[in-house]
DNA sequence: TAAATTACGTGATTTCAATCACAAAATAAT
DNA sequence: ATTATTTTGTGATTGAAATCACGTAATTTA
């Protein structure tokens, strides 16, 4: 746990506070698709993503929903965070796109690390600002943007994100991550495909232009 | 300004940073539609509203806008505030809906009350969570709702905001913030009005079902 | 290996919103 | 008072996406 602590927080935070997150940080695997956060969960703390990636979803009432946005290693839920902090709801979906570790933080410590440590209070606001800025991306994307080019935009986004070419998944997944039918996204990848700028398998989409 | 202070921070604060407020903040007035913040703008500090609404709106590169929530007294912008810390700039515009009343606090002081205050530190979070679930808001509505669904969610809320039933608006102006047409809206503002939610005037829409 | 299930392909139709085109009413400017 | 401008109303058309309705191919399961 230290060494990949060690490996992607040495610069972000401050030696005593990298001390404290390992006495009192949790170590946790995550295995593909299993749900870290779930819709109405009250925060023991939060946590802190050491590698894989995790993928943050709206719900409706009507059990529609919505991707956010990805996070990946180095990053943590801010929803969480207030969520913790307050003792409050939260109002998302956490699951591992793909086996991930990550270290949980107890809420009691995160107050008290905002006025100890310079590092936590960046990481923190650091933290919220990208996380705003990702929803400023989404309804970007949702308010300008044509079906086809959000198609496109999740595809590479989420190939980053994963850190491969090609991505495993169904046309359903899709359709269900950017709330629309697979009859929709089937034809918008077909589309895709012709232009060049994917390869269609069975379940399977490889990534040929960035 | 200490009275209006007071009147809507006085619960949420303690005295002596009331007290420093007082001090290094800038007491500002905003007549109606004057621009607090424009994309691209580096912010020296982050504004307290007082008294009034102000308008957050995003806009991408091809002019295209659409509105992301609504400040009233007692908020402050979180994309300020991550935005004045990193010295990064802010991808919003910020306008008044009508003459507001707001306390600038330069952002020397943003960090240094982080440490020195926790009703500072439980504002600063809220702020940011508040923020984080409006965009959510948005979100949800963009993705789920039909355009006339949104419609009626943009009137009430506007109405809840400026705390009046009646608004003083223009189909185009709705249209601006909700990026589509006045003509779509025309025709579903008609709609509202056959249901006998809203009446219609020239300039001024009332809402008589909230 | 046969049957069931899951994933993908595609035509046809419908719906919601965007756009075009124009007219009428209210208000502001000269 | 006449003209110009702004605001609103509405028919007609187009376009993107949603939905319906199948068919086929690949995998799993029995």
């Amino acid at each position: 746990m230290r060494e990949k602590l060690e490996k992607y927080f040495s610069y972000v935070f401050e030696k005593e506070l990298l001390d404290e997150i390992v006495q009192v940080g949790v170590y946790k695997k995550l295995r593909e698709n299993e749900v870290l956060v779930d819709l109405g969960d009250k925060m023991k703390g939060i946590p802190l993503l050491l590698e894989g990636a995790i993928k943050i979803v709206r719900e409706d009432k009507k059990g529609d929903e919505i991707l956010l946005y990805f996070l990946e290693r180095g990053d943590t839920c801010a929803s969480s965070f207030a969520s913790a902090i307050s003792n409050g709801k939260c109002g998302i979906r956490a699951i591992a796109e793909k086996e991930s570790e990550i270290i949980f933080l107890p809420k009691e410590k995160l107050d008290e690390w905002l006025v100890k440590y310079k590092s936590w209070r960046s990481f923190v606001i650091d933290s919220y600002n990208i996380r705003l800025n990702e929803m400023m991306e989404t309804i970007d994307s949702l308010a300008f943007m044509r079906m086809d080019e959000r198609l496109y935009k999740y595809l590479t986004d989420k190939a980053q994100i994963m850190r491969e070419t090609s991505l495993n998944t169904t046309h359903q997944d899709i359709a269900y991550d950017m709330h629309t039918s697979r009859v929709v996204i089937s034809r918008l990848l077909k589309q895709l495909e012709n232009e060049g700028k994917i390869k269609l398998h069975r379940n399977k989409i490889e990534i040929l232009e960035f």
